[in-house]
DNA sequence: CTTCCTTAAAAGTATATACATGTATGTATA
DNA sequence: TATACATACATGTATATACTTTTAAGGAAG
């Protein structure tokens, strides 16, 4: 009668198998409309929620695509975005077999600069704090990290001991990140910047610039300047698609 | 009154955004339990349908674990590997509203050095693809790709014309890429580099260096060098974990 | 033929309600 | 004391209903 698999799984998993199932068998051509939700509850005798549940769930899957006013479509194999990984890089410079070390330049509460205000995406310019921090390998600087914290997520951020634990992982462990930005581009090192890092002014580095969300609100932006010559950002990545 | 942000998107989202924002201001201590539905519905007048989508959303999402009967609790800190994406060139400077051009300097087909041969992993030393293309950005020269591809995956690459498909968007279409490996560094620019690219000599670059598998067998090798002060590889990423 | 307006249809959201299912807890009974 | 049961409360699912938002299509007016 109904059409639906016999299992013990809820219905709105039901609904989403003989959907899957269909694609399967081509029932529905590759640009053609899917039945609409109204269609759907007519034939399988459910509710239109529990259809729109499971066309829902197979949309934000990536299976399907909904356009409202329109209908739903299946989606076309999706492209593979090429993901590169970045680490922590005290937890790569020990598993490299080499010897961590931070050095903490500045840990101090500040007032933002008006750009850096607006990077926060603040109304008002509340009190954020400021890390600087230098990472070495093997007593060899690779890294200078200079942070930027919203202490309405990380209140105690300047107590910390961060010659101890990495700024990263402190971070990590605090506030649950839900969106990431980053830009990565080659400089040429500045005075300061060369000075803690014992290399010359202008030799090249890779900065990575990256701003983290906790919800709507921006948790931290940081900017990450890695020498060059002593080190490289390196991942090996399978691209594997979900369900 | 009901603390829920003031923006345009749907309840549910609100919701989502106001739970995730307190779990970052610690609110409600890690291994405690969050408000029940009802409460939730109490404290912020929605219905307990749009609280527990809310709530749902969050588990699948993985900042939530929920145990029927018992409670809602935050989830441990997921091992957070933090992803970056890398977009192919020519589409991300068409998004950028500028004109994109190639200029193809070399394609040909070449026997490969000793190291070239280690790299793709051949017992042999059969011959290969070889290609080297300028991506131009409104005129300006902004990343020099050489490529070195494996001729029993992708037969025809030299009978391509690549002043009109991407290398990229041909390699992607020609097959499917199970394995990603990346090193990024920054070097300063060669002579030849420098000539191609239309720098001075030392300026700092980006080297993006890649491998791609196709199952066991290595499909690609690419050395992309982006011009430090034209061009940044960028991305916005939501980490969000599956079901 | 073109432009504008009306209308229908689709997905999207929000709510009230009901019942199902799983867990912990307190209480009565053996 | 220990077991069994009743109960309260938590999340999970399903439905009916209403309204919103977006889009496409058709028709009237110019």
């Amino acid at each position: 009668m109904n059409a639906l698999p016999d299992t013990a799984s809820p219905l709105y998993e039901k609904v989403k198998d003989y959907i899957l199932t269909n694609i399967g068998a081509g029932k529905w051509s590759k640009d053609r409309k899917l039945p609409s939700e109204n269609e759907f509850v007519a034939a399988l005798g459910v509710s239109r929620m529990t259809v729109h549940r499971a066309l829902r769930e197979l949309t934000s899957a990536g299976f399907l695509i909904r356009l409202q006013g329109v209908g739903t479509f299946i989606a076309p194999p999706r492209p593979q975005s090429t993901l590169i990984e970045i680490n922590n890089i005290a937890a790569e410079i020990v598993a490299r077999g080499n010897r961590h070390r931070s050095e903490v330049l500045v840990l101090e509460r500040i007032t933002p600069t008006k750009e850096l205000s607006l990077s926060f995406e603040f109304a008002k310019r509340p009190a954020i704090y400021h890390s600087v921090v230098v990472n070495f390998e093997n007593d060899l600087p690779v890294q200078l990290e200079e942070r930027f914290v919203n202490p309405s997520l990380i209140p105690d951020y300047d107590k910390q001991d961060f010659s101890k634990t990495a700024t990263y992982d402190y971070l990590m462990q605090k506030t649950p990140v839900t969106e990431v930005e980053h830009i990565i581009s080659a400089v040429p090192a500045d005075a300061e910047t060369a000075r803690h890092l014992a290399i010359d002014i202008g030799s090249c580095c890779l900065l990575l610039h990256r701003r983290t969300w906790t919800g709507a609100v921006v948790a931290t932006i940081s900017k990450l300047t890695y020498v060059g010559s002593r080190y490289s950002l390196g991942s090996r990545y399978s691209p594997s698609r979900k369900t």
